[in-house]
DNA sequence: CCCGCAGCTGACAACGTTGTCCAGGCTCTA
DNA sequence: TAGAGCCTGGACAACGTTGTCAGCTGCGGG
C-alpha cells in the first residue's frame, strides 16, 4: 500500500492478504483462552480497575501465552487521538536538522507522543505531500520547516484541529505559529563585524533569495553595507548557489574581478565549508564569517568565526508551543525570534589584504 | 494519550473529548452531501473504476466543500498494513545517524512508506519501549540500532509478521537480518597503518566493549598490534570513555605516562573529535587515525586520517532488505558487512616523535 | 417483448479497540 | 432477612474505512 497513490504494492498482495498482521492474537482470542469477556481484557491491558487479581492473573498468562499486543490502530481509531507528530524538514541528514529534531522528539517523548518525520528535500510539491499524508494519519500536531512559500493547502487541516507550527521560515500566505532564528540580524551584525575589522569590499553568498532565511540573510547584508555608507557592487553577491561547485565558482570569481573582495560572508553552513575550502587554497589571506556553526570551526587555521543559531533550541521552542497548543493553552498564533550568537574564532578578525 | 501508558494526558481530555479531530468531515458527510452511497464516496477517493463522470464530479465537489481527507487510520485498520515502518537509533543529533536515516527514509518513500523514529539514547529499555511502541502501531517494519543486547522481546513480533534489520550492531540473542560495517577489520587496518609508519606505543581509546562495535574495533587493535608482535599496555587503551571531558583526561594520561604512546587510534567520530583538540594543544606531534569520517577532516592541519564507512549505504542497504522480506522475496536472516575505507590526509602518516 | 448482461450504485459486515450500560452476586446495615 | 449499595464482568455499539455482494438501470439481441 502506497501512502500517496492508495494503491497496493503489487509485489506485496499475494504473500499478505492471507497473512493479516501475520494472524496477531486480538483482545477476542485473549479473552476466549481466558474464558473472560473482551471488555476484561481491555481493562487488563489498560490498567483500569474493577478486575480481581485472579482474573488479571489468568488474563495476564493468556496475553503472554500468545503474544498479544494491542493494535495501537485500532485504539487510535477509537479515542481519536493517535499521540503522534509530525516533523517535515528539509533534509535530515543536514547537520543543522539533526539537532532539531532531536530536540522535536524529546519534547514528543516528554508528552508521551511517536514522532514520524519525512523530509522535503526542499521541493514544494514533495513537501505538501508529506504533510498531507501526515494529516491522513491524522497526526495530532505538525511541525513543518517550510520548503514552499504557500501553505494555504493546509488550511482545512488546521481549522480541523491539527496543530501547527513552522520553524525556521514563516508560512506563507496562512497566519500560524512560527519560530524563527534572527537571520536578518545576525547577519547584519555578522557583515558589521567585518565592516569593523576594516574591510569594505565583502562578498555574500548565500541560498536562492525564495527561501526565507536566505532571504532575511541578504538583507542583513544590505542593512549592514548601508549602515556603513558602502555601496554594493552585483559581483560581489551570489544568490542561489548552493552546490560545492557553484559555491566554488561564485567564491572564486569574487576573489579574481576587478575590485577583488576582502572578505565573504557565507550564508549557511554548507557555504562556509565550501568558502572554506577554496580560502585554504587561496594564496591572499580573506576574512570569512559564516551563518550557523560548524563542527571543528574553532581547529582550523584561522578558526571561522560564525553567527551561531541554536537549533536544538529552534525545535524545543517549537515543539513546546505544539503541545500548548493541542492542551488548548494556547490560541493565537504567534512569531517568535531566537537571537543568533556571534562566535569570533579568527577568520572573521583577518584585517583586509589589498 | 500516552503511547507508553495509554492514560490520556489530564490537560488535553478536557478540550479535545468533545471534539474529536476536530469534527472532520467523514465519507460519511461526503455521501451524504452529494447525496450518493459511502462506497461510492470510497471508490471515488481511492480512484477505484465504476462510477460515472457525473458522479466523480459531484463526489469530488463534496469532497472540496467539505475539507475532507482519508482517514488513514481507519484505512489501516481495515487493510492491514499501515505503510509505514520504524527506524530506532541511538541519536538523531549524531552526525552518523543524520545521513543514515535520511537514506533509510528515501528507501522507504520509495516504496511508499513512512518514517516513524525515534532515539533510544542508547538505553535499552528505552530501545524496547520504542520497539513495542512501534509495534503496537503497527509498522510492516523496523530498522534497528541496538541500543541493548538481548532482543528476545522481538521474537513474537517478528514471528507474527514485522520485518526487521539491525543495523551497525548486531541483534542479541534472536537470528535476525543485520547490516554492519566492518568494524574488526577498519580498525586493525587503521592501527596496522600506524604500524607501518613506525609507531609501536599506540593508545586506544573507545566506548563501552558492551557495544559492539567498540567490541570489534578494539578487538581490531589487538589483533593488528599482535600480528606486529607488539605488546600492548593496559595504560594504552581506554574503554567506555565517551563524554569529551573523560577522553580529553584519556588522551592527556596516554600521553604523559612512563611511555607516552607516539599515535592515537580513536573508536569514532565523536572521540576523534576530541582527540583533535587533545593533539591540537600538545606540543610533541602525535599521529591520529579516527574510526568514522569527520566534516572537515581535510582542512585540518593536519587531515585527519580516518576509517570511513558509509553511514548511509548501511541505512540503504538495511532498508532495502527490510522491503524484500516485506516483499516475501527474503527468507533466511543474514549477516552484511560492509567494507571500511582508509582514507589517508595526514594525520596518520606522521612519524613518530620519541 | 422479454431476457441477459454490463455497468453503476449502495447496504452491510468486518477490521480491533474502547465507552456505555446493565446484570448478577456479594457485603453491609437496619 | 430484606434492601441498599458496591464490585465485577460482559453484551453491545461505535470509531471510519474497505470488501462483498446484491440490486437497479438501460441496452442490445433473440
Amino acid at each position: 500500500m502506497d501512502y500517496r497513490t492508495g494503491k497496493r504494492i503489487v509485489a506485496e498482495t499475494a504473500r499478505r492478504t492471507e497473512n493479516r498482521y501475520g494472524n496477531r492474537p486480538t483482545m477476542k482470542d485473549v479473552a476466549a483462552r481466558a474464558g473472560v469477556g473482551l471488555k476484561t481484557v481491555s481493562r487488563v491491558v489498560n490498567g483500569e480497575p474493577g478486575v480481581t487479581p485472579d482474573t488479571e492473573r489468568r488474563v495476564q498468562e493468556a496475553i503472554d501465552a500468545l503474544g498479544f499486543r494491542r493494535n495501537d490502530s485500532a485504539r487510535v481509531l477509537r479515542k481519536g487521538r493517535t499521540a503522534s507528530i509530525g516533523l517535515v524538514l528539509e533534509d535530515l541528514a543536514d547537520p543543522f536538522y539533526g539537532p532539531l529534531s532531536r530536540a522535536v522528539e524529546e519534547v514528543a517523548r516528554a508528552h508521551g507522543a511517536l514522532l514520524i518525520n519525512g523530509s522535503s528535500a526542499e521541493d514544494p510539491d514533495r513537501e505538501q505531500e508529506l504533510v498531507l499524508a501526515l494529516c491522513a494519519r491524522r497526526v495530532d500536531g505538525l511541525v513543518v520547516i517550510p520548503a514552499g512559500d504557500d501553505h494555504r493547502y493546509l488550511e482545512p487541516e488546521i481549522k480541523a484541529g491539527v496543530a501547527t507550527v513552522f520553524v525556521d521560515r514563516p508560512a506563507g500566505q496562512i497566519d500560524a505559529d512560527v519560530v524563527l532564528s534572527d537571520s536578518f540580524g545576525g547577519a547584519r551584525d555578522g557583515v558589521a563585524h567585518l565592516i569593523a575589522h576594516g574591510h569594505r569590499r565583502i562578498g555574500f553568498i548565500g541560498d536562492m533569495p525564495r527561501i526565507h532565511t536566505a532571504a532575511e540573510r541578504l538583507r542583513g547584508y544590505r542593512a549592514a553595507m548601508a549602515d556603513a555608507g558602502i555601496p554594493v557592487e552585483d559581483t560581489w553577491m551570489s544568490l542561489g548557489v548552493t552546490d560545492p561547485q557553484r559555491v566554488r565558482k561564485a567564491a572564486e570569481d569574487m576573489l579574481a574581478g576587478p575590485s577583488p573582495v576582502t572578505a565573504i560572508f557565507a550564508g549557511n553552513n554548507r557555504v562556509t565549508v565550501t568558502v572554506v575550502r577554496v580560502l585554504a587554497e587561496h594564496s591572499r589571506s580573506v576574512a570569512l564569517v559564516g551563518f550557523d556553526d560548524i563542527e571543528l570551526a574553532d581547529l582550523l587555521q584561522p578558526g571561522v568565526t560564525v553567527v551561531a543559531q541554536d537549533a536544538a533550541q529552534l525545535g524545543r521552542t517549537a515543539a513546546e508551543r505544539l503541545f500548548r497548543q493541542l492542551d488548548g493553552t494556547l490560541v493565537l498564533p504567534e512569531r517568535i525570534e531566537l537571537p543568533t550568537r556571534l562566535i569570533t574564532r579568527g577568520s572573521g578578525e583577518l584585517p583586509p589584504a589589498d
